[in-house]
DNA sequence: TAGATTATTGATACCAAGTATCAATTACAC
DNA sequence: GTGTAATTGATACTTGGTATCAATAATCTA
């Protein structure tokens, strides 16, 4: 979906500058699929400075260039996002594809835990796990 | 909901020994509501070792005594819980208190993400953030 | 009730994600 | 080409968490 051209002209339209460091983030992430650390982009362009890596990984998330993704465990992993609205994932726990998802909560639901709750609901997070067609047939 | 005495007898079914580390730790978390990071308990309990805290808090949330409640940045908090089947969690971005959930995926949706997806899906995480009804008229 | 046994502790050293600081550098607009 | 503001990266710090391991202590049993 990405590619350098595509993300460097994003950099621009914000008004960002164009550096050597950034665009060394910005190729390692795009050459990775599924989901990954802070630290496998670190060893894969380890002239750029941790606290770079660091700023870069979160203005592309920002720009929702990337897009976080939470783990069974409770981590957050990074992915180039497909899509740029609110969705969620679907994660293979064996082989770190990613799903994203259409399916949201239910409005009605929403409402229904504002009006029991009392709360004015502001955010969610939802994440599923299972395992991928090809991981399924492996361990078969 | 649960008191120093009704978690050193689960403690003793789970065949654990009872040692003042575990007493202390327990009464600190028991002494909180809302929820709370490691180090409010670290700094509570300054007679216990780091790494004894870490432990006796995985103990207490396999026991299902505390459980971990994700915050809308991703972090992790814990809690003592009220529950101890599966739940889900809506958290004051303001205040910290916790309301503990019926609501879940509704099977249907879950069925459809199977067939559509080919996963066969495992887990989720689902948590919901807003403003409880004291912050919303304190800030009014 | 004294051992023996085994779980537990806590000091220490790690690891990973992330932030704060700040002087030195550099991209880019003019 | 130059000025300036954005960016960098070294460093140090924070928080959550795990690994190691010798020393200690809770409990079982005789
Ligand atoms: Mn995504
Ligand atoms: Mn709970
Ligand atoms: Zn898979
Ligand atoms: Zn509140």
């Amino acid at each position: 979906m990405y590619n350098l051209q595509s993300v460097v002209q994003r950099l621009e339209e914000e008004g960002l500058r164009i550096t050597p460091s950034r665009l060394a983030v910005v190729a390692a992430v795009l050459d990775l699929s599924g989901h990954f650390s802070v630290d496998d982009i670190l060893s894969q362009v380890p002239e750029v400075g941790r606290a770079t890596v660091f700023r870069t990984m979160k203005l592309l998330s920002e720009m929702d260039v990337l897009c976080r993704v939470l783990l069974d465990d409770g981590s957050l992993r990074y992915r180039v996002s497909q899509r740029q609205d609110h969705h969620h994932h679907l994660v293979c726990v064996s082989c770190a594809s990613v799903q994203e998802l259409d399916a949201c909560i239910d409005p009605e639901v929403l409402n229904e835990l504002a009006r029991t709750t009392g709360y004015e609901i502001e955010g969610h997070w939802l994440e599923f796990f299972g395992r991928c067609t090809a991981c399924r047939s492996d361990s078969a």
